[in-house]
RNA sequence: CGGAGUGUGGCUCAGUCUGGUAGAGCACCGCGUUCGGGACGCGGGGGUCGCAGGUUCGAAUCCUGCCACUCCGACCA
């Protein structure tokens, strides 16, 4: 992409609203708008990165055995009244009534959609177990809408919906599951913990809240140091394998929110020096939630004996606009975001500082060429904007990688490459930066 | 939903108390000089002052109502 052809609109002075850091960055670096609270349009740097972060998380889903569609974000009323939730849900139910009166709204969440999709098409224990997900906008009137794409009304989710015939074979879902989102933040770039949540009506310990460790995060969490040294699941995981010695290993350590924390056990389980007290962004939840929904919307199988029985269910999300923010916060310094190369909405910038200049043109030329023959989805800054402006914006943009050509001094051919984390930079001949770039 | 606050050009804001017919910086357009860390000079364009009513000779400014947005608290990917 040439940088005088797309549309990047930076803001210079930070916006009055922006508390936090990824709300500032976004709105200056040309991300989002603001269409109304907690409604925001993404501009194309901000849309190209959602689309990145909503890849990884569907080739992870995937990896785990689950099985993309995509539902509406219309919903029928008399399928909640079915399941029982229209009335509990209350006010953070956006409802709407379409032109004969009929009763609409606009999806917070998908369990009873999903259920009655279920219930019409499988029959049989053959077909378990079964784990359907979608990525599509949701819906919650927000009492609070703030901290930009953070907690915004209209967002952006992942969720997954499992369904198994016993319990047992419930968990084994909920552990790739488990496993799935440990790999799907590892890849972006984050660190996110697996918390102890609220658990489900069933009991037990099947909730668990995945967390990343931020000090604008909205709830304060306790956790064992010792976590922060895990790693996460490598790319050959099993997902045919039993899991749970992978679960057991990340829920082992105390991590706790702040709602179910348990001071007695966290003194008790944690050495003085591994407790770790601090603020996190909830990313993800998966949950258990057995026959809450199949129960009363009659969603069975017929099992081997011959008796129907209704399923056991799970659901697991991951708020995939919110990450956007979240991995700004976890990565960004006075200058401006530092993206992590998997979620950067370009791999790398170069920056022509003489456009015009016909030799310093054709290497800008040939390292756009260069670059995106190997995939790099160069962002060519060609603007007329003086050196001073265009670094600014680079570094604001965060790209993994700036490309510097027709530095002065230098003889023709040779340019400077810097990272953007770190910020180290060298200076080598044109060929060599493409190489370093390459490998 | 309770509490606090803000709406003036694309952005950041002044002007409101004490009514007199709208400003600055940045951004934008033209010309020139500049050119490695958000340059400078000259010229120019752009605003129903959130909306509606009222008071007044006259309202961004005073009064009433409404709307939107932000922040602090209780809830949520």
């Amino acid at each position: 992409m040439r940088l005088s052809r797309f549309f990047l609109p930076v803001l210079r002075e930070t916006p009055a609203e922006a508390q936090i850091a990824s709300h500032r960055l976004m709105l200056r670096a040309g991300m989002i708008r603001q269409e109304a609270a907690g409604i925001y349009a993404w501009l194309p740097l901000g849309h190209r990165v959602l689309k990145k972060v909503e890849q990884i998380v569907r080739e992870e889903m995937d990896r785990a055995g689950a099985v993309e569609l995509l539902m509406p974000t219309l919903q029928l009323a008399d399928l909640w009244r079915e399941s029982g939730r229209y009335d509990a849900y209350g006010p953070e139910m956006l409802r709407i009534k379409d032109r004969s009166e009929r009763e609409l709204l606009y999806g917070p969440t998908n369990e009873d959609m999903i259920t009655e999709i279920f219930r019409a098409y499988v029959k049989s224990y053959r077909a378990l177990p079964l784990n359907l997900y979608h990525i599509q906008w949701k819906f919650r009137d927000e009492v609070r809408p703030r901290f930009g794409v953070m907690r915004g009304r209209e967002f952006l989710m992942k969720d997954a919906y499992s369904f198994d015939i016993s319990e047992q074979a419930a968990r084994a879902s909920y552990n790739r599951m488990f496993v799935a989102y440990l790999r799907t933040f590892h890849r972006m770039g984050l660190k996110a913990f697996p918390m102890k949540a609220e658990s489900g009506p069933i009991g037990g310990d099947l909730s668990h809240e995945f967390i990343v460790l931020a000090e604008t995060g909205e709830s304060a969490v306790y956790l064992d140091r010792r976590l922060l040294e895990i790693e996460a699941p490598s790319e050959d995981v099993d997902y045919q394998a039993d899991l749970e010695p992978i679960v057991d290993k990340w829920t082992s350590l105390y991590a706790a929110t702040e709602d179910v924390h348990d001071p007695v056990r966290y003194e008790r389980e944690t050495a003085a020096g591994d407790r770790l007290s601090a603020r996190g962004i909830e990313v993800g939840q998966t949950f258990f939630f057995g026959d809450k929904y199949s129960k009363p919307m009659k969603a069975t199988v017929t099992s081997q004996d011959g008796s129907d029985v209704a399923i056991q269910g799970g659901s697991y999300g991951v708020g995939i606009s919110r990450l956007v923010g979240a991995i700004i916060e976890a990565s960004h310094d006075d200058a401006g975001i530092i993206w992590p190369a998997p979620v950067a909405p370009f791999g790398a910038a170069i920056v022509n500082l003489r456009p015009g200049d016909g030799a310093v043109d054709a290497a800008c030329e040939r390292a756009y060429q260069a670059l995106t023959a190997m995939g790099r989805e160069p962002l060519l800054d060609d603007t007329e904007e003086r050196p001073g402006a265009k670094f600014a914006t680079m570094d604001l943009i965060g790209l993994p990688w700036q490309l510097v050509v027709g530095p002065r001094g230098l003889t023709d051919g040779v340019v400077e490459l810097k990272r953007r984390s770190g910020g180290e930079r060298q200076t080598l001949p044109l060929e060599r930066a493409l190489e370093v770039l390459g490998g």
